[in-house]
DNA sequence: CGTAGCTGCTTACCT
DNA sequence: ACAGGTAAGCAGCTACGC
């Protein structure tokens, strides 16, 4: 089948495909009108920020977040109304509920988990087909549905704890399990009509059409559909969200860093950047501190504030017009210490505060209860940004370091401690932070916004987990996606050690887990006319060209053990295509065979240009971490296996090159994993 | 007692 | 909390010679 027909039918391909989906969502439906009749779903109007619900509004916009709403007992998703410029809550209306899936079947369940259909939770039992990608085999298994996500796991009493052993896919965040099986994207446009969700298919014009399906002639029926989907996520407009950055600054003896979780000293100033052109600067009235000159370059009035509580109530009422909230270090200090200062020293309730705390064994994070709250600081602090998106340019990532590497202009330099400053050099400064951050997000044509969405739909994280998460998260999440979508069991880590064993080969650095690549000794002096050749992507093309991933390494078929990889006792699937290769080497070819000359086309506009630089950027950060995530433990669908497998391979094409190069008598002065130097 | 030589640990850099 | 490989600095230990 060609691109070009596929691409005509990709509807209905995916219909059939969805057949069983069907039959759940059949089934979900019934249970929710259940819920309905025993009136255990009380949606509470106040809780609800314009529902688009009831007067059969219609919408267009991206999504930008998922949840559960507790209250509702069902899963929403933040939407970005590009009419309004709003954010939008959209409660399901498919009714779909949280579950687990067991290899036990219904009848075992009902006689020997008993204690299962009596949980207070429990809502029914379903009979489904999935696909065990390790065993390569279709099997049954049971959907044990619940009313809540708590009935399933959290809880000394859930129906996982009862299940234990027997239980799969039972970890998943509901909200997640969601967003899978909806097939919903993130970052994408989706129109609501009739309280109805569904997505805009992005317009691909015939001759990029006819470009790509030539690139992709000789591909299979699944990595066309695969290519089908992964389209649309690069060929959807991006539309300028419209955002507000803030700072705040805090009276400090002695220039301390005060402490957010403590919030023991006065706020004494906030200032607001935003997309839409405001400018505030809310600084504290102080009676030992002079309000001053106004500073010229200051493009804002200030605003004293008489006393504390109304500085914040005043933030607090700035902030809620803006979807966006951006802020440089926000979860750790700015929203925190708002958070601790309002509730602990100021007599908010909580209620009144529009920020929320979590904690997790990382770091916290501060929630916005009405925006999307984006904290700079870390997006910037994660390594695959940090090193495969901007090469290393900042050396640390302070505000002032990482304005100075993209914005040429860092924060303002101080004489005096904040607490000394008068009130207008108080607030120019703090207000400068704010720009900055702002312009973070704005600087070449909103080159990070737009990088965050395509990441966003690449891995199909909401905005405030893929800016805070690292890439084995941003990886996981990718593939568990497409494992629901092709209803493939999701393996956990154990079956897949069980299946697939430990590595084989010896690091030569003590501690680490496997063999990795070979350095060739530089030959010491000063060498002229010298010659470096190097694979482009050496380890994804490998993972695509050799079929790796979890399930066609070491595979159950006797026929492959036959198709050996170099240097290791492993073999590698013939007769499948495995997941993990298909989708990065998608990306890969993407990237290398088409995305690439396009960043560079000199016949298009400046604008689509950069747009294709971004695209190229994205994939490349994907791309550059697939491999790694392979050996750390810390990605659950990581196989050692696979991981040697790629570095024996890359050491037997440079150990073959410098042979050549050896019957050729070029010398070899230098090599380093992927590259020869020649003289 | 002084020191060569080892190990372990860290940090920075390479792909 | 994406991987391994190389190089260098430093502290602390041990074996050995005087």
């Amino acid at each position: 089948m060609s691109l070009d027909q596929f691409l005509k039918r990709p509807q209905e391909k995916r219909k059939q495909k969805k057949e069983e989906e069907v039959i759940f969502k059949e089934l979900e439906q019934e249970e929710v009108e259940k819920l309905k009749e025993e009136k255990k779903v009380k949606p509470k109007k106040e809780d609800l920020k314009k529902p688009v619900s009831e007067d059969g509004e219609s919408l267009e916009g991206i999504i930008l977040d998922v949840g559960y709403d507790g209250q509702n007992a069902k899963a929403y998703l933040w939407i970005y109304d590009l009419n309004t410029q709003t954010l939008k809550k959209w409660l399901d209306t498919s009714g779909h509920l949280p579950y687990l899936l067991s290899n036990l079947d219904v009848t075992e369940i009902r006689t020997h988990h008993a204690n299962v259909l009596r949980h207070r939770g429990f809502a029914e039992l379903k009979t489904i087909k999935k696909f065990d990608l390790l065993r390569d085999r279709p099997i049954k298994m049971t959907k044990v549905i619940a009313r809540d996500p708590l009935s399933i796991g959290g809880r000394i009493n859930s129906i996982r704890n009862m299940l234990k052993g027997n239980s799969w896919e039972d970890y998943i965040r509901y909200h997640k399990c969601y967003a899978y099986d909806r097939q919903i994207v993130l970052g994408m446009p989706y129109q609501i009509r009739d309280n109805k969700l569904n997505p805009i298919q992005p317009e691909i014009s015939d001759s990029i059409r006819t470009q790509i399906l030539k690139l992709f002639e000789s591909e299979k029926e699944e990595y066309l559909l695969a290519l089908d989907q992964f389209l649309g996520y690069f060929f959807s407009p991006i539309p300028n969200i419209k955002r507000v950055a803030f700072d705040i600054e805090v009276f400090s003896k002695a220039d301390r860093i005060p402490d957010a979780g403590k919030a023991e000293e006065q706020i004494i100033a906030i200032t607001f950047a935003g997309t839409d052109g405001l400018k505030r600067v809310l600084v504290l009235k102080r009676d030992d501190v002079e309000k001053g000159e106004r500073i010229s370059e200051c493009e804002a009035e200030l605003e004293i504030v008489a006393s504390e509580r109304e500085l914040i109530k005043e933030a607090f009422k700035i902030l809620e017009k803006y979807p966006i909230v951006l802020s440089y270090n926000g979860d750790n200090f700015d929203l925190k210490y708002i958070y601790h200062r309002a509730i602990n020293h100021l007599g908010f309730q909580k209620a009144q505060v529009p920020i929320y705390m979590t904690t997790t064994p990382q770091s916290e994070v501060a929630h916005l209860k009405n925006n999307i709250h984006i904290d700079l600081y870390k997006f910037f602090h994660n390594r695959a940004i940090k090193i495969s998106a901007f090469r290393n340019m900042y050396s640390d990532v302070s505000l002032d370091t990482v304005g100075k590497t993209f914005l040429e202009e860092g924060k303002v330099c101080l004489e005096q401690p904040i607490s000394e400053l008068c009130l207008h050099e108080l607030g120019y400064y703090c207000l400068h932070d704010s720009e900055l951050t702002l312009d973070l997000t704005t600087f070449n044509n909103n080159l990070i916004m737009n990088l965050i969405i395509l990441l966003m739909r690449i891995t199909r994280l909401s905005m405030e987990d893929l800016t805070r998460q690292g890439v084995s998260t941003w990886l996981r999440n990718l593939f568990y996606a497409e494992h629901r979508a092709r209803a493939f069991i999701i393996p956990n880590p154990e079956y897949i050690q069980r299946l697939k064993g430990e590595a084989s080969t010896k690091a030569m650095i003590k501690g680490k887990k496997y063999k990795g690549a070979i350095v060739v000794k530089p030959h010491p002096g000063v060498h002229f006319n010298v010659v470096v050749l190097d694979f482009a992507s050496l380890y994804p093309s490998i993972i695509k060209t050799w079929n790796l991933s979890y399930e066609t390494v070491n595979c159950k078929h006797p026929e492959c053990k036959e198709n050996k990889i170099p240097e290791t006792p492993h073999w590698v699937c013939t007769r499948k295509v495995g997941i993990m290769a298909l989708i990065i080497g998608l990306l890969r070819d993407l990237r290398v065979k088409y995305f690439k000359s396009k960043a560079k086309d000199k016949e298009i506009s400046k604008d689509e240009q950069n747009m294709y630089k971004i695209i190229t950027q994205s994939l490349k950060i994907i791309i550059n971490a697939s491999y790694g995530v392979f050996g750390s433990e810390a990605f659950p669908l990581f196989c050692l296996p696979v991981a040697e497998a790629t570095t024996a391979i890359g050491r037997d094409a440079i150990t073959r090159t410098q042979n050549r190069c050896a019957e050729l008598g070029i010398e070899v002065i230098y090599g380093d994993t992927d590259s020869v130097f020649l003289k």
